[in-house]
DNA sequence: TTATGTGCAAATCATTTGCAAGATC
DNA sequence: GATCTTGCAAATGATTTGCACATAA
């Protein structure tokens, strides 16, 4: 057989969002199904899934990781307000690994690309409310 | 006047470093010089600093923030295995803002780009003794 | 003399780990 | 029964915060 229960239900649950959930998100789902479950598991289970390429750590948020469903390379947006991070589907620019090679010390594996800005939910509060700290 | 002796110690000893130094980085250095500075003091000015945009907090790597003394755009390169981060002088692709924009619900202010594979260093040392782990 | 900044210690947040008990092969 | 996993609680690492004292405008 394959994954623990509490594996594959951490697997399942990240898989059913479209957003990119923290470890204490996951958890907190997990608990209404699952109330034993603890969350020292869930971050095993984040880490190890990872590891076997199921799905993608995403570390570049302040904050906790994320954890990303979709583990085909692909970019990112960060509403810079509210924290929440989109997938942007866009084509993935291969062109700039090689470009970039040429002026480092190594070699380029790949390339994380991350857009910051204000997201339309967070935009429209501060329109109608008048804007504000 | 202006900033104070701790601040401006901070500030001066991140724009002493090319790479991009973490908070205890800068405390042990600082330390040295003046044994009195507690690592408290060093969280707030860096925080200060980059709210401030003297300097620039880099949250895409793994663990602790690492701080950036350049200030204008540009792009990084993440060592996968011994985690320095290096400066790529490579031009800035604005658009990239406007195309990714044509994507998302939101409005986008602009990106970071992050490099990822083995420094020479780390190359080196795994060519020479033969790879493994 | 009011506002600002500091050092220290305790607090908080995210994540990891040791260990004894549980589930699986 | 050996191995892999779990739940719990304690440990760790990064960062923040409360507070009394120091410093500066």
């Amino acid at each position: 057989m394959n994954y623990s229960r509490q594996r594959a239900e951490v697997l399942d649950q990240i898989r059913e969002h479209e957003d990119h959930p923290t470890a204490d998100v996951i958890f907190a789902e997990l608990r209404q199904k699952d109330p034993s479950i603890s969350l020292a598991t869930v971050y095993r289970n984040l880490k190890l899934l990872s590891d076997l390429g199921e799905i993608r750590k995403l570390s570049f948020v302040s904050g906790a990781d994320h954890f990303d469903s979709t583990i085909k390379p692909h970019y990112h947006f960060v509403c810079e307000r509210c924290g929440k991070v989109y997938d942007i589907p866009m084509k993935v620019a291969e062109a700039l690994d090689s470009e970039a090679e040429m002026y480092i010390p190594g070699a380029i594996t790949g390339h994380d690309l991350v857009f910051r800005g204000i997201c339309d939910e967070c935009g429209a509060l501060e329109g109608s409310r008048d804007s504000q700290k």
